[in-house]
DNA sequence: TATATTTATGGGAGCGCTCCCAGAAAGTAG
DNA sequence: CTACTTTCTGGGAGCGCTCCCATAAATATA
């Protein structure tokens, strides 16, 4: 079934169909109604190659998500995300494709979907400070908005959390409970929350004029593992509270700390990062720093929407405000 | 940049180069590496589109995965699935296009996406008895593998996990270290793998030539919350070992058992089902059956490709085995 | 040497759309 | 009633490929 028999079908010309389909206002109100009807009678739905091929849009979005960091798809970040994403597309008369970029694939492949005109445009939710995937996607000219800012290229269009602030909050709100040693267990430095999350920390002690005691500072690497292992690196030196960077390492933390014969709120507060659903159900719950990941989603397929309208608009970057979610692991209501 | 404008470089025609990138062998071999090279040289990549219209394929894949079931999103199954299919697709020069099915969409969409001609055929993670995705996928023309068999419909192609016969082993192991009173706290019932673990228990204890209690029996949701309310229904019935039919289930059976006062396993026995990550990292580690998720979504894409490639054959249908994998929670090393 | 066969290549047609231009029909103004 | 505008419609061209048929060249067979 093809545009032609629909006109056949209608007494129209195959034009006028395809007016009707894409919505043209150029067309008599009662053909418009004569051609819907058939339209949907015979439950047609124009061919997406032949569209892509004359329009020189296939209203197909990519979403790359490179697999090098993603131990962490066994946290629910990237699902969640894609969730966003979806629906987003869905509302936008768009879809999705994935690509699960892999590392040996990832120049080669690159290449051959940006020039394949397979997708309008991509959204790279990549967290490495400078992933071989976007330093590719700059060099083409193929619309793409990455989720979680870059820290240096000032071209690209991205949304992020406000991991920054997010931590600041958190580390602020310790203090104020009157935590004197507040250590951090940082992500990995070469990812831009990471980094983000860190600064944060720096700053909200510098709110209170206090200054940054490195010994209380160590690189954890967002996993349960890694936050157990940090963490009993760092319990010699007696913190009394500790901003953990991820839910998941403040997981770990939280059995190196039991492990050790401390009590979490009492002896040292604990503090995550991402509030994961397992965050509230932890013992103590856990109090942590929210963030809107299905609307990073959302947004990051509305502004490439609106990157592939107006390929020369200036570069976008939007960040979402964080949530701090107080429960009991910091003890707040002990206080 | 386009096939004639390679054809002009290279000094053949079109349909030469058409035969190079296609790799037909009816060419000559330096013509061959004449256009070859010069096809890398400019970095050319024919379109998509283009391709997709003139041969009627596209070479992408659609992955459905209706959502109304996902609060599942929240364990790692789907990811790791969507991680299997996607390496696969990367294998055999496919494209993914992920589709999250929302409740309200789904029978447009579906009908959409299936006349559309974006995808060459669908992979569907349903898990209901009678998703209306798969009825809808039934009706028309489209290649399509579930991914979890379907209980009734004969012409449809499959693969799945045996649920049943992992669940009869767990069930075997349990009562072979000496448990008596085995209950079971099931998933869904009107989900196929949930019907199929059951199934599992029932057959272990006929194996044995025990009847089936139903009073220790009961049904769960697939939910951590689930998980430990039905378990608190369960204590009573003083079960001596639960076969729990999701890991993410015992988990919250656990701290019902743990609130209860009672040990695991020296009072309660417990395993799980799935292998999640978290399940080596309870306390105890939990005993639990592995099912290959990864090669499920691997092999729904070579048997999808090879349905689109021959769509008359017979349907397949696909049964990859589990494996047990014993920690603590059984208290085997007690026995 | 003539004929059949194989190998390699070129070009036309067509996939199903969109976009543009031409022009008919209807409406408005002078 | 004519001239001009506006509204609506039709058809040609073309997007970049694949597929098929024709044909030239090279090789094998009689």
């Amino acid at each position: 079934m093809n545009l032609e028999e629909i006109a056949e079908l209608t007494g129209v010309s195959r034009s006028t169909v395809s007016r009707v389909i894409n919505n043209d206002p150029n067309v008599n109100e009662s053909t418009r109604e004569r051609v819907w009807a058939i339209v949907r009678q015979v439950n047609f739905h124009p061919n997406a190659a032949a569209r892509g091929l004359a329009a020189g849009r296939t209203r197909v979005l990519g979403l790359v998500i490179p697999m090098g960091v993603s131990a962490l798809f066994t946290d629910p970040y990237f699902p969640i995300l894609i969730q966003g994403v979806s629906s987003a597309c869905n509302a936008n008369d768009q879809s999705v494709m994935l690509w699960l970029a892999e590392p040996e694939y990832e120049r080669r492949t690159i290449r051959q979907i940006m020039h394949s005109g397979l997708i309008d445009g991509a959204i790279v939710a990549s967290m490495l400070m400078d992933d071989p995937v976007v330093q590719a996607l700059a060099e083409g000219d193929l619309p793409f908005i990455l989720v979680g800012r870059h820290p240096t290229n000032t071209r690209v269009s991205y949304v992020d959390t406000d991991n920054l602030d997010g931590a600041r909050k958190m580390v602020a709100h310790l203090l104020r409970l009157g935590r004197s040693r507040v250590a951090t267990i940082t992500g990995p430095q070469n990812m831009i929350a990471g980094a983000d999350r860190l600064a944060g920390y720096s700053a909200a002690l510098h709110d209170r004029g206090l200054a940054v005691d490195l010994e209380l500072i160590v690189e954890g690497d967002f996993t349960e593992a890694g936050g157990y292992s940090v963490m009993q690196r760092l319990l010699p030196r007696r913190p009394d509270a500790v901003f953990v960077a991820s839910d998941i390492m403040a997981v770990g933390a939280l059995r190196a700390i039991r492990d050790a014969g401390l009590r979490v709120p009492e002896e040292i507060a604990l503090a995550g990062f991402d509030d994961m659903p397992f965050a509230e159900r932890s013992e103590p719950p856990l109090t942590t720093v929210r963030q809107p990941t299905v609307r990073m989603g959302s947004t990051a397929v509305e502004m490439l929407i609106d990157l592939i309208e107006h390929p020369d608009s200036a570069p976008h970057r939007i960040i979402l405000p964080t949530e701090l979610v107080v429960r009991k692991s910091c003890g707040s209501d002990l206080q």
